[in-house]
DNA sequence: ACCGCCGGGTGCC
DNA sequence: ACCGCCGGGTGCC
């Protein structure tokens, strides 16, 4: 590679010093990718994966910083790249670069490194005004950001044009700072050559970001802009998709609709928005960068269709359809051992509360919401229906393998429940086996494991809440004798081998799992996943949280998000999402800042343009009031609400006069002191707690409603469990913020915001002195922290026992009807058994049709 | 870099 | 000459 001589020893010798020193630089400074970052990589000039590392490492940098939010422009200066011969990042006129403080580098402290949009380095800045810019930089008085407009063919030095971004109240301090080492930043309006006519030229937008070039939008424009971001995407998609014989449930025409759109995603070679093709090169046009690869891209996308519309179905039958090369997941070639529906699954966590949690179930009878059947061995439950839709020689090779194993017939109603499906539907055979599955499979390709083609399972991240879901879903909509390797990663004794995880083909797991592997030697990091989907990956918003970060770090070949709410509050949020996808250049948050989000946040419209075409390019998203071909999407059944009056019985009746007189007391007296305007809140939360006297007189605590301040810390205390209380026995907020799980070992905050012990006691140690609430940022303390009282637990459960459990006029009338609908409507029933699994302590039952809404402690 | 800077060689014209 | 001038070596931070 290179020649002999001096020359060439002489830089050869050069390169390693820059070697050492960026390597310095990283090994201090960031933690991720370093692995990767060899000598090799360095020498290797065009190399990927040094400009990757790179990339990671600005991305890793930028996204320390605060967000450019709010940031106004303080001027602009024209400096000088030095140093270009010693690196391999080339620019194009008029592209956009980046700088990025080298504090470690030993020849300057004061070093300011310009990488382009891919993270190459493409030379230093000078050293003088390094120095100014170190100062500024490093006291994040002021971002810098470059523009390249000439001189880009140079082979020593090249022009640049700096402009700084920072909080109002730092001009100042930037300006002297600048000033007293020599710089005066232009301010005025004088435009810089060669600027590039779309936004994305830094200098065109920097002169035209206040009040000029362009027309700004209103605040209220930007707002509709943001509220019909995702809704303006509902324009058909062309292409209907079958989806595979393995699918057992018929797709609706939108969910096959969706269905094509996903394998093309997944299957296409075209360019991902704003990149063309120019001569031999490949061009963005939004950052002026080029590249001689075609830029990485992106398999996968949103899809953001409304709930209730089939985004759990329609991503079975992806997975199921589009395996490799467009062609199905080869199910159903079986050999021997692998036949029938293997699953692996276990334990949620209130199976194995109900059951102490060891893996033997099949000896005994299941209890509570066990979702899935684990023994040491092997388990056969039959199959749903007799009659096999599939070929003849699939039933002839599962029968086989069935004589081989222990079969064990279950309990009739458990097993129609884990189907979903009513009483009636038969017997299940199910098979689990605890020894690593045998990896060959028909598909040839798989030979060659740890390349990209060997890649073969799909992970799946959801909440902990819609676990149990996924798992129905999969038993539903899959043919009973198509055997689908799904694993569920959850409970202390999964497995984590990477050979047994990644000869799955599916592999579900929490959020919370994994970001508790996250950086401990996970296995779910270091294998090459052929497909990871995030469910409900709105939460996974806040780039600073370990799950954020744990997410992003997973290696795969195509990667889906599933959200009905992909945008919750602002563009911001989409950030995430876009860096999940590994949208170039967008994953770097730097790009991302400037390209779409300080653009559109300052109400450009061209800024918001291309956030628009960058949304619609990655985007699926119909709702249920979407039409296709002037049909609506879906047609419901005509909702019949049916009015029953309920009789309290008398004990009901006397407990409800106790409340409504104790309320008319407080509201009287609010009345008297002319105070009701300002008490309203109160007043409503007395109408509430008489509504759900009517619903349950369980849902109340025999503590009286006391309105006014707590006078004393006890008095706070007793509030305080109070509340703890209602939010565990409502079930409408049991989930900890933190972790995002079911809340285990509750406290409450004095701020009156619950979270697990554990979750909120690493918040609060992390921050050290003055720990705030993440939910309000109230300050909060450990010693403030109360618990569920012992005795009040106990006094709880007992209540909770079905000895002592009591029912009330309305549960028993809302009982007897559903029981009534049940037989009537399969519908019903589906939906029944699947509410039993929506939450493993609380049963909740939400119900318009009824007075407010009827939330019922059930208990297991 | 068709520069600037450094430092060694050199020294009338 | 403790200078000037010349020309080769050299060159980011």
């Amino acid at each position: 590679m290179y020649e002999e001589g001096k020359e060439a020893v002489r830089l050869r010798e050069k390169e390693k010093l820059v070697y050492k020193r960026v390597g310095l630089m990283f090994s201090r400074r960031w933690r991720f990718g370093w692995d990767r970052f060899t000598e090799v990589d360095i020498f290797a000039g065009h190399n990927d994966t040094s400009a990757e590392t790179l990339s990671q490492a600005i991305r890793a940098a930028a996204s320390e910083e605060p967000d450019a939010d709010g940031s106004v422009l303080f001027g602009h200066l024209q400096g000088t790249v030095v140093g270009l011969r010693y690196y391999t990042g080339v620019v194009n006129q008029g592209e956009m670069v980046g700088l990025v403080r080298q504090p470690q580098n030993p020849y300057d402290s004061n070093a300011v490194m310009v990488a382009n949009v891919y993270g190459c380095q493409v030379g230093h800045i000078k050293k003088e005004l390094a120095a100014a810019m170190a100062h500024v930089m490093d006291n994040n008085l002021a971002k810098v950001e470059g523009v390249v407009h000439s001189g880009t063919k140079n082979k020593f030095t090249m022009p640049v044009m700096l402009s700084f971004w920072g909080k109002e109240e730092n001009k100042n301090a930037v300006m002297e700072s600048m000033a007293r080492r020599g710089y005066k930043l232009n301010t005025g309006g004088m435009k810089p050559l060669g600027a590039n006519q779309t936004y994305s030229s830094q200098g065109a937008r920097a002169m035209s970001s206040k009040k000029g070039v362009t027309i700004a939008l209103t605040p209220e424009e930007l707002k509709n802009a943001f509220d019909n971001l995702f809704e303006d995407l509902m324009e058909s998609k062309d292409g209907e998709k079958e989806a595979a014989k393995s699918v057992s449930t018929p797709l609706l025409p939108h969910q096959k609709q969706a269905l094509s759109w996903m394998c093309t995603r997944e299957n296409k070679s075209g360019l991902p928005p704003f990149w063309e093709k120019r001569g031999e090169l490949y061009y963005n046009s939004l950052t002026c960068f080029s590249a001689k690869e075609i830029p990485e891209r992106v398999c996968g996308g949103i899809l953001a269709d409304d709930m209730g519309l089939g985004k759990t179905l329609t991503t079975i039958a992806l997975i199921l359809t589009n395996f490799r090369k467009g062609k199905p997941l080869p199910v159903e070639t079986c050999q021997e051992e692998q036949s029938s529906f293997v699953k692996m699954a276990s334990k949620l966590k209130g199976s194995s509360s109900a059951s102490d949690g060891t893996g033997t179930l099949c000896s005994e009878r299941p209890q509570g919401s066990v979702v899935c059947v684990e023994t040491p061995d092997v388990v056969e439950i039959k199959d749903k229906s007799e009659k096999s839709t599939s070929k003849g020689k699939t039933k002839a090779t599962k029968r086989k393998a069935s004589k081989d194993a222990p079969v064990m017939l279950e309990d009739l109603d458990f097993a129609a429940a884990l189907s979903g499906s009513s009483v009636d539907s038969g017997l299940k055979k199910k098979r689990v086996s605890k020894t690593e599955p045998p990896t060959l499979r028909a598909d040839s390709s798989i030979s060659k494991r740890g390349e990209d083609s060997s890649a073969r399972t799909t992970l799946i991240i959801c909440p902990l809440s819609v676990l149990s879901n996924w798992l129905d879903q999969f038993e539903q909509h899959v043919h009973a004798n198509v055997k689908l390797n799904v694993y569920l990663y959850y409970g202390s004794d999964r497995n984590r081998s990477k050979t047994f995880l990644s000869s799955q083909d599916v592999v579900i797991t929490t959020y919370n799992v994994l970001s508790a592997e996250f950086g401990n030697k996970s296995p779910l990091h270091a294998i090459n996943w052929l497909r990871v989907v995030l469910d409900e990956g709105h939460v996974i918003r806040n780039p600073n949280a370990l799950m954020s970060k744990a997410v992003l770090e997973l290696t795969a070949q195509r990667r889906w998000i599933l959200s009905g709410t992909p945008i919750q509050n602002s563009v911001k949020d989409l950030w995430m999402l876009l860096a999940f996808l590994r949208l170039k250049p967008f994953d770097v948050r730097e790009w991302w800042n400037r390209v779409i989000q300080r653009p559109v946040t300052q109400g450009d419209r061209a800024g918001l343009q291309n956030l628009q075409t960058l949304v619609k390019c990655i985007t699926l998203r119909r709702t249920k009031s979407s039409e296709v071909d002037g049909r609506p999407l879906v047609s419901l059944p005509k909702k019949t609400v049916c009015v029953e009056q309920v009789e309290l019985s008398q004990p009901e009746r006397e407990e409800y006069e106790l409340a409504r007189n104790e309320g008319r007391n407080t509201i009287g007296r609010y009345v008297a002191e002319g105070t009701v305007l300002r008490n309203y809140a109160d007043v409503l939360a007395i109408l509430m707690r008489l509504r759900q006297h009517c619903c349950h007189p369980d849902l109340l605590s025999k503590t009286s409603l006391d309105l006014d301040a707590p006078a004393t810390p006890a008095e706070l205390r007793q509030r305080l469990i109070e509340k703890l209380r209602m939010v565990l026995a409502s079930g409408s907020d049991e989930e900890c913020s933190v972790c995002l799980d079911s809340v285990r070992l509750p406290v409450i905050t004095h701020c009156a915001h619950v979270y697990c012990r554990p979750c909120i006691a690493q918040v609060i140690s992390t921050q050290q002195d003055t720990a705030r609430c993440p939910l309000c940022r109230s300050e909060i303390k450990i010693s403030e922290l109360v618990e569920f009282p012992q005795e009040e637990m106990e006094e709880e459960n007992r209540r909770t026992n079905s000895e002592n459990w009591r029912t009330s006029s309305k549960v028993q009338a809302l009982m007897s009807n559903l029981l009534r609908l049940e037989a009537k409507t399969a519908a019903l029933s589906v939906w029944l058994s699947l509410s039993s699994h929506v939450s493993s302590q609380y049963w909740r039952l939400h119900l318009e049709s009824m007075d407010s809404v009827l939330c019922v402690w059930m208990g297991p």
